[in-house]
DNA sequence: GATGAATGAGATTTCATTCAT
DNA sequence: AATGAATGAAATCTCATTCAT
């Protein structure tokens, strides 16, 4: 999820809009669809995707119990729905192409990303929850979900992939290190901390694990 | 879950036990727990915690549909029977009184029980698939099996973390390492390795992306 | 339904009607209707009154969603416009007060009347599906549809009757026979027939079902 | 439907079963398997077979909202149980090998059948309207109940035609008569007059019907 | 102990209808 | 006039749980 960069200024509310002066039936439309996806955010948060029925998002979001069901069809394209805004939220926003020419420390930058990342599940608890929910309810062999998260994953540890082979170039990553299985290691690191916060977010110090996460990164990648 | 050491010879079946000779009632029902555990970890790791009917679990089980309630009480007994049953065969049998005396090289020995949880992954993928299954559950803040991963999330890091306080001690590991911050990091990449894994098996390599979690280990934790 | 006349020239399209040259509001909700009636009379036939729905009926029509229950008020008018329609359509246009001073052979204009309604149920296939559909809706004691129908069945059973009796005036009719029970029998005949042919086309040859029709009411009903 | 002969003793009670004393399990499920047909006979004959609820059948048998459904899987297979149910009581308990070779008058036997079959229809009204309802369903051309009932106007057809064949040996039939033809004929006659009756029955003199249709049937059919 | 029939709550989904544009 | 967003009732179906055998 996450790995947004510092400056994002991004809103989540997490609270259910009230929905104010309509103009057309688009912007209706669009707006109810945003109240429905923060609805069922939450709920997920709170509940689970099976935890959650269809009414209860339409209520929360403050519409009728048949409105996400009319807005999206069926409850799956409902949970793509959000699981695409929040993918697309957080997507870094990374100019790939300038970052492989530049000189820059990459291990640095990928210290950064990774600190942005576990900063980011705090302020944005709930949406970060909704997702790592859904990350799970894709684990099993015959999810619908798997291949929705499978792509998500794929596409962030190619960003991680492709700074690191990038700082081989440019010298500040250790030439022994397999770019593409460090970045498995990176990505896994992140979420496996972000999991262990969500399951229980008082168990343990989560700056400290956020520094020591730092601390692997730069030890482990960056040239001798 | 796993982190079994390489010894380790115990059995899962993955398919409904054929009934051998029979036994006293006592054994008969234990024998019919277990084969039910068994289905249920099966059907888990399929479909996931929701999408699997006690009555699926009795009949994949070879018994009749009645029976996974009959013998557990409720789905929810099921669920935690089986968590149970996972984390205590994974559970690792290491003696920490005796290491903490040791003069063994910590860092090695961690390195070594990150790579067998990893190669565990593999060889049990079913049994894996469930506990990921579960464990992804267990992210919503109302869900009834938080505590129970909760406490085997801990129960983990806390091994991880005695183990490199041994280490500092015995001067293996790095003095500016902080134990419980790094214990984190470390249970929190192979859990986040595995669960992209279990996600997308073939979207990476996974025996690199071991050594590269061992290359993380080594290198960050190793006393200079 | 039918009984129409060979000479006839009614046309029932079928397909949605592309609008021509637009003319006053009166004319275009007029055809509008048609259109949405002709839309019904399709998905009717494919799919029962039931498995229908106003939008799909819209739509069809290459209108909106909406527009059919606009147009109609409710599901229930659309039905019955759509039943008047193809009754209205589908009345004999014989000429009763002629007849009854006629000499002509009665038999045999009966015997072309149960032909033409027999090739009519070819031809016009969807409209005469949808009659059926709604005749069969019109059976459960209770249905609405029910008194309309009858109305239908008597204003048939009538036509008969009256070609009967006018066969025995003049003649032409075996005077044994009771006009309104042999008016019965031959609207079942034609009914039953066409019903049978339209639930498996394929499983009998209609020609010559038509002209053993033809033969019964021959062979029964011309005098000695 | 009907044609069963006259001597046929079988009661259809057209009232839920109040469930008796219960024996085994399988016994059990057969009752409450009639007494959900018997209710469904009696709803889809009054509303139709869409109007009436599964929950509305368990009801008027005497069980809960949801047996209906547990005992069936879904609607579909009650509606097919039910049209399998009618079918099978009805079916005409004639043996036609027997009659092959008799010098019985066929046109005699077929009247009488045809006799039968209307009587039938007053006397076992709920189950002969639940009937025609369900035939009425397999008109459109999508309908799933199409192959039940083509099947079952086939089966009939073949047992008229049978006859008809019979009779052109023995030489009980005119010889000009097409055999597969007049079975269409005369079965349609007694399925259109049943449901012209099912739609209005005070709108006709059904007994005197009868005696036209039987008088079409011998006098059309017999041999000069 | 084990089976499976029966219950009933709850979920998704469809859709006629109402209402705002 | 026409569109289509939104509502809410109702239907089918699933399934944990209870109960009789």
């Amino acid at each position: 999820m996450p790995g947004r960069s510092r400056r994002s200024t991004a809103e989540i509310s997490g609270e259910p809009t009230a929905a104010p002066v309509r103009r057309t039936q688009q912007e209706r439309t669009a707006q109810a669809g945003q109240a429905l996806l923060d609805a069922a955010e939450i709920l997920f948060s709170q509940r689970g995707v099976d935890q959650t029925s269809l009414a209860d998002v339409g209520q929360l979001a403050g519409y009728s119990r048949g409105l996400a069901n009319h807005h999206f069809g069926t409850k799956a394209a409902l949970v793509d729905a959000l699981a695409e805004r929040i993918q697309s939220r957080f997507v870094a926003d990374i100019d790939f192409t300038t970052i492989e020419q530049s000189d820059a420390d990459m291990v640095e930058i990928l210290a950064d990303l990774v600190q942005d990342y576990l900063e980011a599940i705090v302020r944005y608890a709930d949406t970060s929850r909704a997702f790592f929910v859904m990350w799970g309810a894709a684990i099993p062999s015959e999810a619908a979900l798997g291949p929705i998260f499978a792509a998500d994953d794929a596409r962030f540890r190619h960003g991680a992939e492709t700074l690191l082979r990038a700082g081989r170039t440019n010298g500040t990553v250790a030439p022994d290190i397999d770019p593409a299985a460090a970045a498995v290691a990176v990505i896994g690191m992140v979420r496996g901390i972000a999991a262990q916060y969500l399951i229980a977010p008082d168990a343990f110090d989560l700056p400290a694990a956020t520094h020591a996460c730092r601390t692997f990164v730069k030890r482990t990648l960056t040239a001798p």
